[in-house]
This record gives C-alpha cells, structure tokens and sequence, in this order.
DNA sequence: CTGCAATTTCTGTGAATAAAGAAATAAAAA
DNA sequence: TTTTTATTTCTTTATTCACAGAAATTGCAG
C-alpha cells in the first residue's frame, strides 16, 4: 500500500509512543496502520508498506492478538490471512486498559497481597509494611474504579469524562459509604517532598 | 542499608513493572527503595543497598529529579546529598499521571493537530482523515478529564474514584451538554472487530 | 500424493540501551 | 591553600532487544 506523508508520520509518531510505553516499535506501527487503513490487510501487504521483514510481521501480529487488538480475517477469493484491527478508537482504548490491567496491575496486586501475608512483614517496621499496603490500597482502587469504567459503551463513557471533576460537587460533604477513604493513614515524614 | 527479603521483593518488582511501562529499571528500584525507606538516602548507600554502581544511581536519580518524583535534601551533619520522594503513594501516583501527560499525550495531541492541519490531509481519503481526528478527539477528552482529576485532594480523588461508574446513573438521559460526543461519527467496517 | 504457496518458528546478527569504571570537577574541611 | 570527600560526566563494556533471513511447517490445489 501507498502511504501518504500524513499516514506515514501518523504510524511513525504512534510507533514511537509505544515504545515509550513499553511496546515494541514495529508492533506499535503495524496497528497504527491497520487502525487507518481501516480495512483488514494482509501480513505481506504490512511487510512491504512499512517496510520490515515478513517474518516481523507475522511475530508482532501475534503480539496484538494476543492484546486482543487484532483479529484473523478471511477475504472472499484470497487465500492468504487478513488482519483488522478495530476503527473505533474508544474500543482499542477500552481494550488497551483491560489488557495492561490484567496483565500488570492485578499481578503486582497479588503481589502486594503476598508481601503483606508474610511472617516477616514487620522486620521493617510498621511504616514501611504500611506504605506496602497504602500502594496495593491504591491499585484495587484504581482497579475496581477501571473495572466500572471498562463496562460502559462508548457515549456514556464519553459522557462520565465531559463531567469530569464536577462529581465532587455531587460527593462533597455527602459521604460515599462508611468505610476508611484509601491512603488515608500517612506515614513518615513528607521532608522530600518540600518545594 | 539491609533490606528485609520483603523489602528487596517489593523492589525487585517494582523494577520489573517500571520496564514494562518504559521507564529503567535501575530507576524504578531506586524509586522503591526511596519510597520503602520514607526517609531520604545518600546516592552511595542506594548503590550499596541496591548492588549497582555508584554513577549509574547519580543519573538514575537525576531522571527521577526530571520526573519530579525525587528531591535533593540537606541532613544535618552530613554532607552528602540525600534524596527523598513522598510517602504519600496519592501524590506519586498523580505526579506520574501529570509527567506522563505532559511528555506523552500532550506532544502526541500537538502531532495529530499538526497532521489534520495538513493541506494534504485528504489524499488518504476522509475516512483515514477521520479517524486520526477521533483519535485526537479522544486524547483530548482524556486530557481535559485527567486534568480535573489531578487538581482533586487524596480525599476528594479517593471518593470520587468510590463513586466510579454509579457517576453514570447521574447523566442517563440527562445531556451534560449541547456539543457532539466524543468518537461519535464511526467510520469503515468493523468486520476486525468480530467475535 | 505431489508440489506450490503461505505462514510460522528458529537462529544469528546488528543496534540500542543500560550499567560499570575511570577521570574530571566541585565543594568543604583542615 | 592544600587535602580530602563527594559528585558528576565521560568512555568503555556488557546486556538486552529488535530484526532479518533461513529453515521448517502447514495447508490447499492439482
């Protein structure tokens, strides 16, 4: 396929957020190009407009598959395998935030969780077991907060955001329900981090 | 500094968590040790305490100075430099949150705006020219959303986060406003997006 | 069942990144 | 001012990662 200069800066700069988030520039590439062609393509077609090797093609595929961004289509009258991505953004954004959470945020969660079953959790000392607990606190925040949100469609979803930061004034001094608010209790001193 | 087989794990992953979202590893366990001990270091007992030279601690911390997640502290008596990050994992969380988007999102946002600006923004077609304009679309929702959220207190960000998508229940039916919601206009196939 | 086309897996090479050590600089005490 | 200690910067070495090409496998068609 023929890119434009626009298309081409467009896969170019998404490969190199990805790399900066911790994913493989070609892999990144590969799915910016699947999302603007908008039409699923075939591994050689890939190969040839960005230029790489077939091979890396078919590995960074199964890459994204395994991220559930890619799917394996068939075209009517050709044999070889065809890949599409999705071309609604707030579902790749959706799908994005699933997989990193399960893969990464839930694992350090148990984590934490196993640090703070241990015997020896207080050799330290209290404060530190307590900052081990305020950061898993955290993520099953963040994580049952994602959970909620990974649920709505699109145009609710888009809705929660436009509102933004004015549900405070719908929480204010009404409180949520009984229980302790997270990183509630601080420990040690806060000198690091004066002006 | 001894640290407690609980300690180095907590670190030792934290490490690994760092790599995978793009950030060094030698720079995130410093930030977990940092962060664990809650009183500021001096650079050769991170060496010491971690197992990697000296120099590689001066300029992993000089990153984590960049980021805003470390500060030098003077401790009496001693001449040596110490540094420090918070204890408060609310506050880490929302620094990371706002370098990320500053670095990140923001220069991704100033590319795309770049691209649709382009005089030869159509010779893809409007539907590719579309869909590069969701996608800023959408990094603008988050954008202005995260922006609200990180002026919240702990407290407040804490029970919004409680609230999560029961938020949901306040809109139905009820237009945040008057303008078009964000990814509205789909366009192409989603035969990628089967089952 | 034979042969071609497509695809994946494996292996070696090159590039990028990270880390160590040496050298240079800066700062403080004697 | 000299000496010692702390810190950074620069250079070299090592490790990791990405990628290409070759080899192997799969699957379809004749």
């Amino acid at each position: 396929m023929q890119l434009s200069e626009t298309s081409r800066r467009f896969i170019l700069h998404w490969g190199e957020m990805g790399a900066r988030w911790g994913v493989n520039r070609t892999v990144a590439q590969i799915h910016a190009l699947l999302y603007l062609a908008g039409t699923p393509l075939p591994a050689d077609e890939i190969a040839d407009t960005l230029g790489v090797a077939r091979s890396n093609v078919s590995n960074s595929i199964r890459e994204l598959q395994a991220w559930n961004l890619v799917k394996l289509v068939h075209v009517q009258g050709d044999r070889r395998d065809h890949f599409g991505t999705s071309t609604d953004i707030w579902d790749l954004a959706r799908t994005i935030v699933r997989e990193r959470k399960e893969r990464e945020i839930e694992p350090t969660i148990a984590v934490l969780k196993d640090l703070l079953s241990s015997p020896e959790l207080m050799v330290d000392g209290v404060e530190r077991a307590a900052r081990i607990r305020e950061m898993q606190v955290m993520l099953e925040s963040l994580s049952a907060w994602s959970e909620e949100m990974l649920r709505l469609d699109t145009d609710t979803l888009a809705k929660v955001l436009k509102l933004g930061a004015r549900v405070q004034k719908l929480i204010r001094g009404q409180p949520v329900d009984g229980g302790a608010t997270a990183g509630g209790e601080r420990v040690a001193d806060r000198s690091a981090a004066g002006p």
